[in-house]
DNA sequence: GATGAATGAGTCTTCATTCAT
DNA sequence: TATGAATGAAGACTCATTCAT
């Protein structure tokens, strides 16, 4: 048999780590991040104690690339032509994917709202939470001031507080609230988007 | 000499109970449950390691009691006269109450949120949650169905998510999240308690 | 009232030595020396925790005393005229005493032998062992060499073991071991008693 | 370099653990279950103190491997053929061989005894006990019953406590108890095995 | 790359003993 | 004499990380 070229190689690497970030924020979001040991991600993923270094630095090491990456792909669907300007189009969009990707990956959003509340785990991240957030915070101010909203600073901060709230109680008891009925009543605070 | 009387002793015992209540609070707040060690406790409350078991059977139950009579001091500040029934006026000293214990009591809240969105903790103290909050929940429901809003239910979610939404965004970066701001707009969400 | 005199508090004392010595006695051998507490001890006493080193020194001492004060009760029934001779009716009068306090006094004994196996706990009071088991194991041995047994020595082994194996057997399941059929069997290999 | 094979871990790991047993017996025999320390039995068999953990779940399941297999390793002695029934010949191989592993393997049965006798450490292994007595008791009665003793039970229970005694005496004072003369005298009583 | 035995610092918890009152 | 709060050393156990193979 040849022996695998270097992209084989890449590859094979690449997809064992997804594999890895994957069982890890499984873990990590039913079990919290200290309640996950090393070895049961090992065990769960179904590799070697010792083979985990190999891929990541650390046990923090391994949080801050899943949650990086995992914001990285969110980020992806808020100002989608990244002029740094939100249409209302674009409000309405950031509203459906919010909602669609908080019961998507449900896992992934319990881990995150754990983390930025636990101070210590969010000193881990906190450089990779603030270049995200404070873009977005940003954008989203520029927005309702360019709809002349009356204090756009409120309105961002109302609006970011909704979400979180919405998020928050959806990921701790799925079962009791109904995503669908949360956002249209979000959807009708902000009439606008509904012209477009 | 004799020995001391027993109410001499448990003055002794309730203020140094509460005194450990307080220093557990403050640290768990800040480090979160896992990060914050007995030792941490004992010397930051200026006791030895030993003595903390003489006034709570283990870490989990000392976290149980504080969440526990936390809540029961905020529960205090619900449906005032306990008739089961929000009154106009008890939802607007409701949403008043809310807001200045959120800031009178910044590091109970964040151990309180950080407990209800870390599975392991929230297991520990379940059972006391759930007291609090089905009621609750309860008595919102009833309150927005006898306003005649169209969905009471979806109704008390969104206020609950808002409300928690709130909670967290400024325990998280209270310099950025303006509570009176917040309150004023949520206030204008519900104007019938404007008029009382 | 008129003061109590010496004598009443040395009775007072006393007895509430007596009481102490009686709670540990129990607690030990139903628990463990390691696995009874101080606190165990004292709170079934119905005293303070400070009060048991009113009357002993230690945890140690007060095993001391126990084991020391116990054998003490048993030797009063052996050699009862003290001359370090027994007579067929003495050693006769030594086995049905051996049965009768084994019976009485369960927990003394299941905390005795306990000792003699265990070798830490021995050696705090192999000293006060000492000073029993010398003298009769050589009266025993006179006896039998008195009686003409070929072997003395190999004799006075064997009765020794068999009374200590009847003792752990019975003590160990007292439901399933029955210590009048034993006791007939011994007196069986020993008929000279008999005749008396 | 690739990594070891399969077997040679286990063969590994069972060297180390036959290694820890064996530490772990000598030291609970000499100084009692509650008087030897992980550290202690750790720092005795050369590892480090968390690697016992990697072969034993807890001190208890180190306690309970260790008397579980060692009353293994005893019994393959009695009832050679396993056919419930002991036949004179294989009763005099039992006695010779408890004498000889009594010998042998004076570690183990100290900590045997010192196990039947503590409350609180037999509740530990009472299971794995009983599965071996009890049916040992059976067979025992039936050899008794069937070489027509007057009340088997009562020779039974004789027969036991003698050997236990014996094994006690000797455990504790090797020097002064005459393991041959003792087994002489016992053979003695149960003649029938002579003529075999 | 892959394995899992090995390390050791750190955690919670217990308990005999002391001591101010 | 009597009380029980207070101490602190010591114990069992966990787990991220290393490393020889």
């Amino acid at each position: 048999m040849s022996p695998r070229t270097t992209e084989q190689y890449e590859e094979i690497r690449e997809a064992k780590r997804k594999h890895i970030l994957a069982t890890a924020c499984k873990l990590f979001a039913n079990h919290g991040f200290y309640d996950t040991s090393i070895s049961m991600i090992t065990k769960q993923a179904g590799i070697s104690k010792g083979l985990i270094y190999n891929y990541f630095e650390s046990k923090e090491q391994l949080l801050k690339s899943l949650v990086f990456e995992g914001l990285n792909e969110f980020h992806k669907n808020f100002d989608i032509d990244h002029d740094g300007i939100l249409s209302n189009k674009e409000f309405g969009i950031y509203i459906d994917n919010y909602f669609r990707l908080l019961d998507k990956n449900r896992e992934f959003w319990k881990l995150y709202f754990a983390i930025i509340i636990q101070p210590p785990v969010l000193r881990l991240v906190e450089k990779e939470m603030m270049d995200f957030s404070a873009p977005r915070a940003a954008i989203l101010f520029n927005y309702f001031k360019d709809n002349n909203y009356e204090d756009p600073q409120a309105e961002m901060e109302f609006f970011s507080a909704i979400l979180s709230g919405v998020a928050i109680k959806y990921l701790n008891a799925p079962e009791y609230f109904h995503l669908d009925k949360l956002k249209k009543k979000i959807l009708s605070l902000y009439p606008n988007n509904k012209k477009q």
